[in-house]
DNA sequence: CTGATATCAGGCGAACTGAAATAG
DNA sequence: CCTATTTCAGTTGGCCTGATATCA
C-alpha cells in the first residue's frame, strides 16, 4: 500500500512536469533514466571488482593499457581516451601503481611526459578482472543484444553532437 | 594525426576485446556508452544548474517535492522515490535547507519522521531551474524524439529487472 | 522484542580549481 | 613568450559503513 502510494507519487510529479513543460517532457524522462542505468552499472560491476581491488574506472584505464602495442600510454593521452580528468588520471595512476599493476616511466623523447605502462601483475590482474565483469554481464544481462545495440548506436550520436567522435 | 592514433588506439582495443571476450562484447560497448552519456548530461545539467546553486540532485528533489500535493515528502520516501541512500538524503536535505529552499517540519503522528517542505522561494527556484534544464533540453538536444523514447523504453526494463519498477 | 527513521562520524573515489614545475 | 604535460594542495558532492537515539 505504501509503495503503491511512492511511485504514484512520482507518477504524479511526472504528470504535472509534463503538463507544464511538455516539450521538455522527454528529455527530462531521458535524462533521469540515463542518470538511472549508470547507477545500475556502476553498482554491479564496481561490486564485481571489489574484492580485486578494483573500480570501474581503474580497470577501464588497465584494460585500455593491457590491448595497446607496447603495454604503455603517455599519462595525457590516457586520460583524453577514457574522457577523464587529468588530476582523475594522476590519481588512478596512483592507484595502480601503488599496487603494482602498472609503472610509470619516462617518455623516450619528451621529458614533460610520463607513460603509463602495464606490468606482468597488471596483465594478469587485466584478464582476471574481464572474466569478472563479463560473468555480470556489466549488470546488463536484462537486455537483449538489439536492445544493447540500440543504446550504443543512440548514445553514439549524442558523442558526436558534442565534437568527441566524428 | 595525433587524434588520428588516439582514436586508432580505443578501436584497436576494442577490437581485441571483441576477440577474446566476444559473448560480452556488446556489454562492454554498452556500459561504456551508459557512462559516457550519464557524464554528459550531468555535465550540461550541473554546468547550467550551478549560478542557481543546484546541483542535479538537489535539483531532482526539491522539484520532486513542488509537485507533491501538500509540498512536503517524509525523508525516507524522498530517497526512496530518488533511489538515493539515506545518507545522502541527509545531506541533500541540508544543503537545501540552508539556503532556504525547504525546511524540516515534524511529521504529524510519527515521532520519528522529519518530513522536508518546499518553501515559497523553494517554489520559486524550482521554477527556475526548470525553464534553465529545460533551454538546454537537458544536453539531449541532438536525440530525436524516438532516440529519447528507446532509451527510455530500455532503461525501464533494465529497472524492472532489478526490481525497483514492476 | 524487532524493525523503521533519521542523523552522525568517518572514509572513499572521483571531479574540480588554481597553482606550480618542467620542458617543447 | 607561449603552450603542453604532469603534479600538488585543497575543495566539493555524493556514496558508503557502522553506530546511535528515537520511536512504532
Amino acid at each position: 500500500m505504501t509503495e503503491r502510494r511512492d511511485t504514484d507519487a512520482i507518477a504524479e510529479a511526472r504528470r504535472q512536469w509534463n503538463k507544464r513543460w511538455p516539450d521538455a517532457a522527454s528529455a527530462m524522462a531521458t535524462a533521469t533514466s540515463i542518470m538511472r542505468a549508470q547507477q545500475i552499472v556502476l553498482k554491479a560491476v564496481d561490486d564485481s571488482l571489489r574484492p580485486l581491488g578494483l573500480t570501474f574506472a581503474r580497470f577501464e584505464a588497465l584494460t585500455l593499457l593491457s590491448f595497446t602495442k607496447t603495454g604503455a600510454l603517455p599519462l595525457g593521452k590516457l586520460g583524453k581516451l577514457l574522457m577523464i580528468h587529468p588530476t582523475s588520471v594522476t590519481n588512478i595512476v596512483d592507484r595502480l601503481s601503488d599496487d603494482g599493476y602498472i609503472e610509470r616511466v619516462p617518455h623516450p623523447s619528451d621529458r614533460r611526459t610520463t607513460l603509463a605502462r602495464i606490468t606482468n601483475e597488471g596483465r594478469s590482474l587485466a584478464k582476471k578482472a574481464a572474466d569478472v565483469v563479463n560473468a555480470i554481464g556489466f549488470g546488463l544481462d536484462a537486455l537483449s543484444e538489439s536492445e544493447k545495440e540500440a543504446i550504443v548506436q543512440i548514445v553514439r550520436r549524442l558523442r558526436v553532437s558534442t565534437g568527441e567522435l566524428s
